[in-house]
DNA sequence: TTGCGTGCAAAGGTTTTGCATGGCA
DNA sequence: TGCCATGCAAAACCTTTGCACGCAA
């Protein structure tokens, strides 16, 4: 599990309250006013990443992987739904996911992760906006 | 849309030719046998991403974009599996995800867009060699 | 002939790694 | 005390860009 250091718990602590958002390593460090070499937070996030604690998006638009706090730890049961026009993330627990999950692995033989899957969409007020304005 | 030139005839022709496989920007070089430059590869593939004809994926495992050929335009209907340790990509049509699609559009008031959205997780075999191996 | 495509090399940016030092348990 | 974490700088890596030349139309 590691040591809990000033630095572990600083990024972690920021992270969390901010839930909603998520930054780059850059971002975490300017916005968080920590003082933290980037390579810590590189090791710190790929640690809690790993521990399920953090989510990493690559997004591919270049800017550099984000990472968003997971709040909670039943993010192995649901999905997250990432919005592509805001960027918020909707964690979403459903039973109809969690049916279709069983029929990928049990007809197509695919184990689905789904905490490294993220469904990418349109959310309800960003569709909204789109049509009134 | 472009001139035609040999290495674009190339690059889609040999990814075109194995549509289950995809490539970083090297291994479609190597594998390819081609002799084009590195630069033009990624400034073709950038145009063939645009156009539609190829997707690019993003993992997040360190090891760069890959991209693989689209075949036919029915991407749009079923989301891509893709396995975390050997990096295939499964294109899955499944009622079942279609129905998972309609009901978090209906009942969670979110757009699935499944041309951007990839489903990680572990392929039959790669589960087996694990259990195995 | 015109202009896009190509190739090389350099630049740009992100992420990883080596190594000595500092801090947690 | 022993080991892990940190920080700095260097390295590795992927991708983009500038520029002169070549090729398609």
């Amino acid at each position: 599990m590691g040591y809990s250091t000033k630095q572990r718990a600083g990024i972690l602590d920021y992270m969390s309250s901010h839930p909603d958002s998520c930054f780059t390593v850059r971002e975490l460090i300017a916005e968080s006013g920590l003082s933290v070499g980037e390579a810590t937070v590189y090791r710190a996030l790929a640690r809690f990443v790993e521990e399920g604690k953090v989510k990493k998006y690559v997004s591919g638009a270049g800017a550099g992987a984000m990472y968003q706090y997971v709040e909670g730890e039943s993010c192995e049961s649901h999905f997250h739904l990432r919005c592509l026009s805001c960027g918020r993330v909707f964690h979403t627990e459903c039973h109809v996911i969690g049916e279709m999950v069983e029929h990928i692995e049990k007809e197509h033989g695919f184990r689905v992760d789904a905490v490294h899957t993220t469904i990418y969409g349109i959310c309800g007020e960003c569709e909204a906006k789109k049509e009134n304005g």
